[in-house]
DNA sequence: CCTTGACCTTCCCATGATGGGAGGCCCTAT
DNA sequence: ATAGGGCCTCCCATCATGGGAAGGTCAAGG
């Protein structure tokens, strides 16, 4: 079948399959006489890997040493279980930053009253504490304020 | 002050600092006779809003939102919230997405023994049911299985 | 048989936020 | 005067993805 055939068998992108294969990340396709690339079932199910593991917040780079481990036949589970166990911590550190944020913005915005009057301590927070500033500025000072 | 010191003071790289002048994010700062920028406090606590927005995960363009805001004088303090809700919603959106990835390996990874030997629900999941391929293949068909 | 439209090819460009580095000028302290 | 550190601009890279142009290919229908 040809490339975008594939694409829809697997949810890869035609643009991103000759990425894909352009970068090593899957072998190069074959190819018609007329130059066309051409794609058995096997590597659809293979860009559908592809797909399922991007869906799940691996990176390429990551992807392809779980390619590797699947190609593998004498591969251990627990190689793959460590990389699955990985992308879980990253996807853990990643969550907790992202609550720390929304924490800290719920915060604010509880405090914003959200009329037609300007006063925001959303503004006054991101602003900052002006002393922290001059005080910064005044350790390695070289220009006054002016 | 000089742009080293600014980033000093502001905790935004002079690399950034550049940038963030070049795209029209902050207004360009004066120059020196030899053609160093040169910062003021006011500017320095500009560059220490931009940094705190984008610790709190706000995007560049967001960002050039608030900074609008934040020199409007007359502005509405419900519009400064509207952004700190929508910036709520966008990161727990994404926390969403990630939590169900997590979801989605824990289950894989419980099911793995993570032994020596090469079985592993994980790498079955990837690969995902062959028969979901062969249908999507036989839709659409041009060229058999060789 | 030829046209049409859908598909494929390669090549270049853009995104967003950030860093690295080269080549060259400037400033200050010794 | 020289050394070192800081600053300047310009170019390149990242990561995964898409857009689009210019041109070749293929199948269907007139």
């Amino acid at each position: 079948m040809n490339i975008g055939d594939a694409a829809k068998a697997s949810g890869v992108s035609a643009k991103m399959i000759r990425y894909y294969e352009e970068t090593g990340l899957i072998p190069q396709a074959g190819r018609s006489a007329s130059g066309y690339r051409t794609y058995t079932t096997t590597e659809v199910q293979m860009l559908r890997f592809v797909r399922r593991a991007r869906d799940l917040g691996f990176t390429v780079e990551r992807i392809a040493d779980l390619l590797a481990l699947w190609r593998d036949r004498s591969r251990q589970s627990a190689d793959v279980k460590q990389l699955a166990l990985s992308q879980i911590d990253g996807l853990r550190r990643k969550i907790r930053e992202m609550e720390d944020m929304v924490a800290t913005l719920e915060h604010l915005a509880q405090g914003c009253n959200g009329d037609h009057r300007p006063d925001c301590p959303i503004l006054a927070d991101l602003e900052g504490d002006a002393s922290v500033v001059s005080k910064l500025t005044h350790t390695g000072q070289k220009f006054g304020r002016h």
